[in-house]
DNA sequence: TAGACATATAGGAATGTTCCTATATAATGC
DNA sequence: GCATTATATAGGAACATTCCTATATGTCTA
């Protein structure tokens, strides 16, 4: 088992920009009416517009941190929110170390 | 400063290979007629051959991890031997473990 | 200096990534 | 049901990555 795909999904500036607000959503991003931004998540939008990109392309960075296990995606209502997956990081920290 | 630059680095099985290959060089490659394999590194056709890459491929990969700090290369005679940087790892390891 | 060997560079084909717009799907509220 | 809002998917353009072959450069040895 490589640490390839989780390497490849750390491989983007913006992927690491959303890793890194996650860490603390109330820091980066206004309240949201339904879903609280740390107990469920931030929804989508908010995220593509804090990073400049359109919806379709922050669905596509986000998708692709949650197949590595890195974020986790709740669907509430309408909405999709992504959180950090705290035991995932540790065991992918733990994994990228062994592997340098 | 982002890491990303060290991502994008090791967003390759070959390069991640090569990485893990020179932790034991003697483990993974066989003896140099010049230079040691530990003290001096190991040169660029061993680790074409054993990547099962033409020797240009191999070339970029290994300037490709020593422009991020990952490898030293040392020129002796007309060879060129790679080695991992364990003061910059190090560093890279902990950089990464704070970004995630 | 000529020939041999190791590495580096150049150029190009195939594939992967990033990003957009357009549109489909899903859920809400009237 | 119908309009609205949020997200997902499809398709394609621009760019980056990966890998090759051909060739240049550098270094040793006879």
């Amino acid at each position: 088992m490589s640490i390839a795909p989780i390497t490849r999904a750390l491989a983007s500036e913006k992927r690491l920009l959303i890793l890194s607000w996650l860490k603390d959503p109330r820091a980066h991003f206004p309240p949201q009416l339904d879903g609280d931004l740390v107990e469920d998540g931030v929804c989508v939008v908010l995220i593509a517009e804090k990073l400049g990109v359109s919806q379709p392309t922050a669905t596509a960075h986000l998708q692709r941190l949650a197949e590595v296990g890195l974020l986790r995606a709740k669907r509430v209502k309408q909405w999709t929110f992504y959180k950090r997956d705290e035991t995932a990081i540790a065991r992918i920290r733990a994994a990228v170390a062994e592997a340098l």
